[in-house]
DNA sequence: GTTTACTATGCAATATATTGCATATCAATG
DNA sequence: CATTGATATGCAATATATTGCATAGTAAAC
């Protein structure tokens, strides 16, 4: 229950509603883990139903009320012995290498433009990362222990980050070659 | 329905049976999109349901009867129109990187074990990539086009990897400026 | 003044994936 | 000769994820 695991790790330092969760999984920790709001509402609530999570209803003027979730020592603790668990590498799954398979003339000049998006997708999320890095994480060695983990995430994100686009170079280089009429 | 799309790519250009589906995706396509045998087998009943795939029984001496699959007209139709939808990046999940969110110093030790394991792990993937680049794609300008397509998932692959070995050495080096004592 | 966007949560149905188990034959290992 | 591993397929149950829809108030835009 990984999702579950994600949802704690993010409710560690503040407590927040579905809603908010749902927001802030679209950056930070959503970088890494994506999901959708009612995937995160049904996780709150078998998290609060197995007691990890507490919940308490905020009445809001002007607003529907929201519910409100924060960590029971329970779900500290599951949490950090979750770290322990060890899970292996998972093959990342993109429709763009299995299109990739299906590579032909006729589908070349299609590719060439998915792959174009995925570079201009990519230079804005990396200028999304330097930013961040470079205002929150620019003296790794001197973080605090926490905070080391989240830069190499961070770290790992620009990597591969920068890696595909160079990818996306060689991609866009090679496909140019492919004209109607060859084999 | 990408799982479907991913086997219908490994049968174009021969006939499975699920069995040998299963096995492929260990390794090729696999690298790429990870499935289950069981998962296979009932994405391969639906395709055939769907009149996307034929089967047919081959009886065997020695060995259990085989079903083995292949693509129809049909099928080849929809693999072909697939390519042209779009698909948008997904973030790759991965439970390292939730992990990395509760970096302290009582699990940093742990950690610094399972990045050890992962490098340990795509440096055998990495030969094995070098292994196919060098004796299928050596020369990718000249391939035909489909083989061009492979070769640069196969690209992807090797770039997204070696990055990856960087990051470890990066994050071992971090890991190991944690000590117990400090914050 | 009506449409659109944001806040806030939820149900229901379907699709996809994982886990555990079951069956059956043959070949090789110990 | 009993166990293990490879070949070969499958059911059932559960877990996880996606899609579409529903509700309902406020605020800002047009």
């Amino acid at each position: 229950m990984a999702l579950g695991h994600a949802i704690m790790t993010a409710l560690l330092e503040d407590d927040l509603s579905g809603y908010e969760l749902a927001k802030d999984f679209e950056t930070s920790l959503g970088f890494f883990w994506q999901a959708s709001h009612q995937q995160i509402y049904q996780e709150l609530r078998k998290l609060s139903a197995k007691h990890l999570l507490s919940k308490r209803e905020v009445t809001q003027r002007g607003k529907p009320n929201k519910i409100v979730y924060g960590m029971t020592k329970a779900g500290r603790e599951a949490l950090a012995q979750w770290v322990f668990s060890s899970t292996r590498t998972q093959a990342a799954k993109d429709d763009l290498l299995v299109k990739l398979y299906n590579l032909d003339v006729g589908n070349a000049a299609h590719m060439a433009g998915e792959i174009t998006a995925r570079r201009e997708e990519m230079m804005q999320r990396l200028y999304l990362y330097e930013k961040i890095k470079r205002r929150h994480y620019d003296t790794p060695e001197s973080l605090p222990t926490r905070r080391k983990g989240v830069y190499l995430a961070l770290a790992l994100g620009i990597h591969q980050g920068e890696q595909f686009l160079a990818w996306c170079d060689e991609a866009l280089d090679l496909l140019a070659t492919i004209k109607p009429g060859q084999a």
